[in-house]
DNA sequence: GAAGGGGTGTAGACAGTGTCTACGAACGAC
DNA sequence: GTCGTTCGTAGACACTGTCTACACCCCTTC
């Protein structure tokens, strides 16, 4: 009984506990193990539950996707905040993107897949927006003669950072690399740029 | 009769049709219309016929993104022939690199989607390594201090903007881009990069 | 307090998929 | 001419996403 009242009670609402529960599956098995039916499973829920939130199968892998968004925009931001210094700050900003990246790989993945993100793509890919221009106006503090010129290179030249290592390929063509060291390099090379 | 004939002593073996078939449902269906049984269908065999030469989903998909990867290594060596200057070498590399990710957006996304690679997968991440090398090669033609950290710069840089382009994402970002001009600008700027 | 209704989860069905297995037809070697 | 291998067929199974009808609980309304 009080389990039940707990149960259907719960603080969290199921939509909520479903996109967590795909998290972790994703986490564990990647992400053809995030399955409508083997989230219903996880969550301890009947198979048809999770379809009064997520109608498609690409709808849920959107939420999750879109979760990740919230989080690295959270991520991204705090970073931001735990600086004064432009150069520092942009610093701070690429190292958490890609420890980001680097943590939440299968997620990181998700979340650049267009292919599987439905009608919602588009708004997802709007989440981008907002963060790049916080880079221009990172890149402009700290004295870029360009700012949206060098935020656009910063930009590109990370996320292929990320990308090859989330991918594990960074490691095929470059053995181990001192990612941190490797960026601070890159941050001041696109910030001297002459463009 | 003749058709049986034609069928079974087809010059081009049932692996090589399937590939190309799976390449077609990709550009058509994208990468969730490549199925073992779609494949079969498209090719006019039995459902069970590609297990004979893919034994699993992600085999097949394996061996599309090694045809790709071997169409790419093709362009890149055809560029670099195409041309005598380092520096211009380098552009066109970067040039078909970026027209390749463009025109073949679903074959290039899958190509370096490592969760759906199988075992193979360490194999396939090979084919980059003297792609990679091709480049440092180059960086020293054009007279780079230390060629293979231009080269890493390089490819990275590369490698964002044509996965944020082959997933629309800098559209959302920066609106219409002129690559090339974009490009250019980008390998001038980490050859005269002193590191 | 009883009746009604909307939101929420259950349960069964269906087509489609990947994977496994047994089977048959064509072919070359001896 | 027979054997054995290679290659494709065909049926089965568990599982998936999706659809539908159904049952429950809470809330409003009389």
């Amino acid at each position: 009984m009080i389990d039940t009242v707990y149960m259907s009670g719960d603080v969290q609402p199921l939509r909520t506990r479903l996109i967590a529960c795909g998290r972790e599956l994703l986490d564990e098995g990647g992400i053809d193990g995030v399955g409508l039916r083997a989230v219903a499973r996880h969550a301890g829920v009947s198979h048809g539950a999770p379809r009064r939130y997520f109608p498609t199968h690409k709808a849920l892998l959107a939420a999750i996707a879109a979760s990740g968004f919230a989080d690295l925009s959270a991520d991204l931001r705090s970073a931001i905040a735990s600086e004064t210094d432009p150069v520092a700050r942009l610093r701070q900003t690429a190292h958490r993107y890609l420890a980001f990246a680097g943590t939440h790989r299968t997620l990181f993945e998700l979340m650049f897949r267009h292919d599987l993100l439905e009608g919602s793509g588009e708004d997802l890919r709007q989440h981008s927006k907002p963060l790049f221009e916080t880079v221009v106006a990172l890149a402009a503090d700290a004295g870029a003669a360009h700012p949206h010129v060098v935020a656009l290179n910063l930009w590109t030249q990370l996320h292929g950072v990320a990308t090859l290592r989330a991918t594990r390929s960074i490691e095929v063509i470059a053995g181990d690399v001192d990612v941190d060291g490797f960026v601070a390099r890159l941050i001041d090379l696109h910030l001297r740029a002459r463009v």
